[in-house]
RNA sequence: GCCUGCAUAGCUCAGUUGGUUAGAGCAACGGACUGUUAAUCCGUGUGUCCCUGGUUCGAGUCCAGGUGCGGGCGCCA
């Protein structure tokens, strides 16, 4: 019996470096095997790294195993890291005992040794983790989520865990799922899952100054496109004694670093994504956060946009919203890059973003901000907050809605108040970005959209 | 929610103005061969042509409805 610390070796540590001549037991699922007559080969990959570790077989092993070592079996090899012979790797395990650990019949696995279509692998959510993209799409997307938060702890912000169920019913950011548990209500009031944890953490800004959120988010929109989930991520931070132009510094450096350092910790697999996903996303995406981002005003954009000569499917100019095909032309064509858009009129946005002192054009607007990225369009939506109760109130009454709600957020504005901010970004979509795959449902695990909740 | 396209073998697809036994590549399986690398070569099998109804001598093909999936737009992250 083994003891418990020889469980395994992954192949990503072996890989990177172990000696020569050492005893090593992987395990893994075959990726893919040849056998012949002198000499066999079985590649395992474990999920530790884009590679795969080769493992030889001698005549009598293949005789022995050839039938269970198809695409998918999962198994367990002790053996021998040694120098390989063959042009691909430096090294491999010579198979001393092989262990079946887990039988597949590959005549009816349904994850074949080709290239499948990945609207065929939405059907096969439980299996699709087994290949090359989605290997690398949810290693990049654990190892974004780790940087998100070592960025944010780094600089002495505060993770706080803001409800998934909220009483808030008016958050502003779209239709709600309600929740129907108890008759009466279960929490004595209807109650919803969150759309936004923004209206929590702000109290939280007005005591630890610098915080976050990172958790999943809710829309019942009957959103059908590549870039909206029912359930996704939201990374929102919120900081304290901070202007609109705070939020964007912060978001600016979020973006860059968080990119960077994901990119340099997955190369294997954003190699993949350059070569087999969207070739050149990996320059086109280092190089966009190796620079400055754009900035515009909501105004100056739509002075470049009546400047073009193109049939827009939607108007442009004064009293008209940004579409998305204004959207990706400033970021694609324009700036071709990250830009900021900057103080949207008024009555596009929500109530708690901060009315701007001045008017533009006899326009009233507010100090928000929406980060553009080509191929995506929007990844982040923030503003400067309205710290002032007076104008909350109004704002709050001008959108249709009761203040006496929101008795609590309100709150905030009477005791000790100050001027803050921040942002909600929409982890799959810079997924999206910095992988290049085009639909948000291949960067979940399990994609929850509007019909679909099968696994 | 609006618009639009698609549905044929395990997968990706072809299938002519409606015509008789519906095809290819890959995968799988069998064999040969090879320190192989998405190996290569030879061979083998594979179908409720999405469902229901209609038109027709005859429907994978045309029509209607339904179902499923994709794409564009809106909403937004």
């Amino acid at each position: 019996m083994r003891a418990g610390t020889d469980r395994r070796t992954p192949i990503r540590t072996l890989l990177a470096g172990a000696a020569d001549g050492a005893p090593v037991r992987v395990t893994g699922w075959v990726k893919t095997s040849r056998f012949s007559k002198n000499v066999s080969f079985v590649h395992l990959f474990d999920g530790s790294t884009p590679q795969t570790v080769q493992v030889i077989l001698d005549v009598d092993q293949a005789e022995a195993f050839k039938t269970r070592l198809g695409i998918g079996a999962a198994v367990a090899i002790t053996g021998t890291w040694k120098a390989s012979p063959g042009g691909h790797q430096a090294f491999e395990v010579a198979a001393g005992a092989i262990e079946i650990v887990g039988d597949c019949d590959p005549s009816d696995y349904p994850i074949q040794r080709k290239a499948t279509s990945l609207e065929h692998l939405r059907t096969l959510a439980h299996l699709r983790p087994r290949t090359n993209t989605f290997q690398s799409v949810f290693r990049v997307r654990n190892a974004a989520s780790w940087h998100i938060h070592r960025f944010f702890q780094e600089r002495g912000f505060m993770w706080v865990h803001t409800p998934i169920i909220t009483a808030s019913d008016a958050e502003g950011a779209g239709e709600m799922f309600e929740i129907v548990a108890g008759d009466p209500p279960f929490f004595g009031k209807r109650t919803f899952l969150t759309v936004s944890g923004q209206l929590a953490v702000e109290n939280f800004a007005q005591a630890f100054t610098d915080v976050y959120t990172f958790g999943p988010t809710f829309r019942a929109e009957n959103s059908h496109t590549p870039r909206h989930a029912a359930e996704f991520w939201m990374i929102e931070p919120e900081i304290a004694f901070a202007n609109l132009d705070d939020v964007i510094a912060l978001a600016e450096a979020f973006v860059k670093e968080v990119t960077l350092a994901t990119i340099a910790d997955c190369e294997g697999d954003f190699d993949f994504f350059d070569q087999r996903i969207e070739p050149g996303v990996k320059a086109a995406v280092i190089g966009a956060v190796e620079q400055p981002f754009h900035r515009v005003t909501w105004h100056e954009a739509q002075k470049i946009l009546v400047g073009v000569q193109r049939d827009w499917e939607y108007p442009v100019g004064p009293g008209t919203s940004l579409q998305s095909e204004h959207e990706r032309f400033l970021a694609e064509e324009y700036f071709k890059g990250p830009v900021f858009v900057t103080n949207y009129p008024a009555d596009q946005k929500a109530f708690y973003m901060r009315l701007d002192d001045a008017l533009t054009d006899g326009v009233a607007t507010v100090s928000a901000t929406d980060l553009l990225v080509p191929r995506i369009g929007e990844i982040i939506g923030g503003s400067q907050r309205e710290e002032r109760l007076d104008v909350l109130d109004d704002r709050i009454r001008a959108h249709g809605l009761e203040p006496e709600g929101y008795w609590w957020y309100r709150d905030l504005r009477r005791y000790g108040t100050t001027p803050h901010g921040g942002f909600g970004l929409g982890l799959e979509r810079l997924l999206l970005w910095m992988t290049g795959m085009k639909n948000i449902r291949d960067v979940l695990p399990y994609p929850r959209t509007p019909g679909n909740a099968e696994f």
